[in-house]
DNA sequence: AGTACAGTTCAGTTCTTCTTAACGGTCGTC
DNA sequence: GACGACCGTTAAGAAGAACTGAACTGTACT
């Protein structure tokens, strides 16, 4: 019978592209990786690698058992799910990818609410990006994310992925206290000459801000690019700049900012999302639910 | 992640019972069996054996995990069965469980037809009793089972086998030409008094003789007992007794018997069957089909 | 009571898997 | 076009996991 820890192996080399990422996000050597790979070529009987230049190439029948492989292992998760629900206390561990401003809004009142409800969960939180989050729920990596999505920049689908709602939130236009007093600005055109800040190219804000200031009609100054929000809470406080920034990010914190609503714009949904394979972990479940309530509080 | 060798050796043991024949089954020494599911104990953080008396029991939880790991073990099968399935020659073994009858009626012709097709396939073949044979086919010692199913007289249907009809034959009454020749025997109940020989207890053939004689009326002199059908026929053939004998036997060979019709006796069903999760190997495939054939041109 | 059987534990062996080190090939770059 | 960075493979040995054998406990059968 084949190996599972092979046809693991398998999948994750289909997951990451090279066999060195498969060795380093396993914490093994390359070597070992490898040697799996040409053993499990031998069990089967196939070529399953094929040279690339200087990678390897899944053939047609590794894909098939990489397929397989995804069975399997949701095969499993399904036996442990069922097993931890077998149980009367909700016991287990839930892996969670959050990204920066869900983290500081959301998570101190769900871990508060979980410790006092199911002692026995162990929550892990990880912050991540949520694309990078999204992908390494899917691979594995993490049972639960918190994820955002700006409008008309979807995020990735991926298949087996169980996506849910949590809440929504608006994206107001931040200004300084001082510039307000000054120069009143009241609406969005009335930003195009100030300095911006902005998260770095790639993310998902980004990409949204961007192209609202230039359906506006203009080219915003990015003058400072960071991921972190606070950062641009404290850029724009301080008067050093301006800022699209989501209602979420003022959880339970004060501020000196003059948040202006821009009428017409659509919010920003934030989700949660795991492997369909996992939905029936306790566990996770009982996060998720505490997770939505402690959202639904905030609202 | 639990360990799927760990999920089978539990499985094995809820199949077989007890951690001796589990190891015996597997080539292993019980202390082995006993260590790997201690392991999974620890794994999965609970109880999964219980003592029962001087063997083990399998708690709730157990019996979870052995479900799931039934479902991983179909998975690979699967898994095995595609990758076989995108190759474009059929090739694999096939280990098939068949009683003897069919094993001298239907087997030379069928492997003789596997060779020259399939070159690639690696036929196992196994002499087995037809109950004992499903159980093992059940539990993934063999890919194929062909067995016999005595009218009013069921054969253990297991879930998760998939049967299918291979063919029927008569049951008729043979008889010594010697004996024929002094006093002509036209009906079973003038065999009444003469010796039978029939298989051991428990064979569903004997039940069903035993049953016949008495519904017409006499309890048979069962002077002679063996699972041996060529032996029955020699036994006849030597005048020593009568027997109930399904015309499958008779494939390719002559015999000096008289085979007397029992009209309104109903036939034996001849049936294959094989795991549902193995249907997809294109060897399994072939063979069956191919003995499909067989049987086919031998009516 | 005695024997056979089922399971566990412990110490030691065996086998598998992993690491390290060295090598060959490919790509991008200066 | 050579250099360095990167990727993958191989061989040898170390580390780890799994298995065996012997000794022991407890249970059932006779």
């Amino acid at each position: 019978m084949l190996e599972i820890r092979r046809l693991v192996l398998l999948r994750e080399l289909a997951i990451r592209g090279t066999i060195a990422a498969v060795a380093e996000a396993l914490n093994f050597s390359p070597s070992a990786v490898s040697q799996q790979l040409s053993l499990l070529e031998k069990e089967t009987g196939m070529t399953l690698l094929r040279k690339a230049g200087r990678r390897v190439q899944l053939t047609p029948q590794a894909e098939v058992l990489v397929q397989s492989a995804g069975e399997v292992l949701d095969t499993v998760e399904r036996a442990e799910a069922r097993l931890q629900a077998s149980l009367s206390v909700v016991s287990g561990r839930v892996r969670v990818a959050v990204f920066q401003s869900a983290a500081l809004a959301l998570m101190p009142a769900t871990l508060r609410a979980m410790a006092a409800r199911y002692p026995d969960v162990r929550v892990e939180m990880v912050q991540r990006e949520p694309e990078e989050a999204l992908r390494e729920t899917w691979a594995r990596d993490f049972d639960m994310v918190i994820a955002e999505q700006y409008p008309a920049h979807a995020a990735p689908h991926h298949p087996g992925l169980d996506r849910r709602p949590l809440t929504e939130d608006a994206i107001r236009l931040a200004l300084p206290a001082v510039e307000a007093a000054l120069h009143p600005v009241a609406s969005l055109p009335e930003a195009r000459t100030m300095p911006w800040v902005m998260e770095p190219r790639g993310a998902a804000s980004r990409h949204f801000a961007e192209q609202l200031c230039r359906r506006t009609g203009f080219e915003p100054d990015v003058r400072y690019e960071t991921a972190d929000l606070q950062a641009h809470i404290r850029l724009v406080e301080s008067g050093n700049a301006v800022a699209l920034i989501p209602d979420l990010v003022w959880a339970g914190r004060d501020t000196s900012c003059r948040l202006l609503d821009l009428p017409g714009l659509p919010r920003r949904t934030i989700f949660t999302a795991q492997r369909l394979a996992g939905a029936a972990s306790p566990a996770a479940r009982a996060f998720r639910d505490t997770l939505e309530e402690a959202a639904a509080t905030r609202a």
